[in-house]
DNA sequence: AATGAATGAGGATTCATTCAT
DNA sequence: GATGAATGAATCCTCATTCAT
């Protein structure tokens, strides 16, 4: 019998090292010899579990989304007040994890490859469907019909925060969460006069 | 007899041409011979003009930024009170021109290119610090200390509302233009209880 | 406890896996891997009982070969007169089974194979040599000293018919059997005036 | 302005080199880089001329017989009488020019390339229609109704013959073009008992 | 001013083959 | 006996860029 197993462990590997060679060069022109490389392995091998580079790139984008999403559905685990659940959403996109300067450049490479790749476009469709409804959830016992106006307007911002982040290099998103968080505190319960 | 003053309309053409090809495609990789050929000029005369792939880009990023400037400053000099100024700089960012599909496709896919070319993200650079100071300039006397966050927040906010546009294809400003000033105008004037 | 015998197994079911592939083809552009998926088995494994793709194409060839020629022999042991003999070489040459679209347009790969490949062209060879000695055994009493250029055209003809016949899908040999036996009756026995 | 002109006398170039290497190897499996090595400029120019290694094969596949065509065409020309258009033909198709041991290989090699690439396939189509055609206009004459399965014959004989001098090396073509015509004249006009 | 000609460098992908288990 | 793992080598093709005219 052959050594079994490999190909999560393999997979695992050239999706990390994919992330961190997009996060690094701050574009996709990254060769697949590149990747294989970091992850310690040939291109042929890379090709052999992946079968091209796009999937690669595709199973990192999963990826992120993935860790993404697990961040912000364990804060949510733990909410129970609409604004804790908000809380939980904004804290957990704005992550140490998630936002290490490595980490959101590669998240914004691959989100403007959505513009032009169906698939990870697809992808992210998912994660902005699941934010609103994520936002409008919370903010519907708090915002009433504004709900919907105020969700885009924070999906929008955390969006925006993570484009500069990755130009601005903040070493970490506690700011940018103390930011939006009181921004929207006062779209909700306006300080008063 | 040498055609006189080509220059100035073959390198406007080229970058025409390249904001085009980039807003289509979604993405950097358009190639010098697609663009030249979209400028009605071989791939040798695109290079004769500009030196390298990298320099079209650039001007072309140029270009998109100094039109963005030009919008906002007309609309500036048309403005008195601090409202009106901020009004300005938020409806200039989203105005029709700025904001068509492949305006804004080019835009995104320039901004992301500013992660790993230094030239780019020096004109970026620009762009933000006007902007920013734009927008303290105005917000200043509404929102005293707060001005400063408020301009990240608003700043950031336009950003993400161009990246969303650029994937969801929002057809016209005016709608986003409309959300942010709200939202602002809640944010400096909230309304009673 | 290790199969025994599984040697001719594999080996036969990979021989035919490789003419399968290759009369599907068309050509010699078959990957070992797919031969050997067909066959039911790991590339690995291929290389295993055969040591190289050159081996196993060539034991592919010997098959065909062999096929043939118990076909051919097994009809001339039928015969005893020079006529019957001479019917049964070419009534074999187009017998069903080596006359299937898939098997002809195998041979014929194989056969041009034989122009860059010494061990093919050594097959080859064999086989021409065997069916020339085949023809003038029966031609010697018929045509006398004309038997060898009738040989050869013979043998050119029936080569001729598989080339076309793997082109234009006869679906069955028996036509060409049989025009190519009239045609040489006629050369023999020529109809008066 | 540029040095003009080159196109034609590249693609000649590049047709050519890749008769003789295809000729010389005796299968298909030439790199473009030794095509254009031997036609005397780099890969990516042969590529720029011909846009894909298909279309360099089918470009060189549709010089073969179009010389192939011409030559027998010249011949048909000066030919009045029905056995002289047979002759042409015949003689036509064993041309020295057509039947060098390279351009033999190159046919064969060619010709069954057309087992699998439709494009190919189309070709050689047109050239059995036309041979056919040839021999069918000379053949009725002289055979009324057997002019057809006489037509077949010829075809595959001619056919065979290219395929066993590919083989065997024939330095000339001359004796089978004898060999042919007397097998036809036999069929034709039966020698007296 | 303008362009066809030409190329070198580089990258994705494929595949026969080897090896450890 | 059997196979997943792994890779080096090879090939097609693309493209930015240069040059002669």
């Amino acid at each position: 019998m052959p050594k079994l197993g490999m190909e999560p462990i393999r997979r695992a590997a050239l999706v990390q090292a994919t992330i961190a060679a997009v996060g690094e060069a701050g574009h996709l022109d990254v060769t697949v010899g590149g990747i294989a490389r970091r992850a310690g392995m040939s291109a042929a091998l890379a090709h052999h579990y992946f079968g091209s580079k796009d999937d690669i790139f595709l199973a990192a984008m999963r990826h992120i989304l993935s860790l993404y999403g697990a961040e912000v559905r364990a804060r949510l685990g733990a909410a129970s007040t609409p604004r804790e659940r908000l809380s939980a959403i904004i804290r957990g996109s704005f992550a140490p994890e998630n936002f290490a300067a490595e980490a959101v450049t590669a998240w914004l490479v691959f989100y403007v490859r959505a513009l032009g790749d169906p698939g990870a476009r697809r992808l992210l469709a998912v994660y902005h469907r699941r934010l609103r409804s994520n936002l409008l959830h919370a903010l519907r016992p708090l915002a009433g019909a504004r709900a919907g106006a105020i969700a885009d307007d924070v999906g929008a911002l955390i969006d925006g925060c993570y484009l500069r982040a990755a130009l601005g290099g903040a070493p970490d998103g506690t700011a940018e969460a103390e930011r939006v968080l009181r921004s929207l505190g006062t779209a909700l319960d306006p300080p008063p006069g």
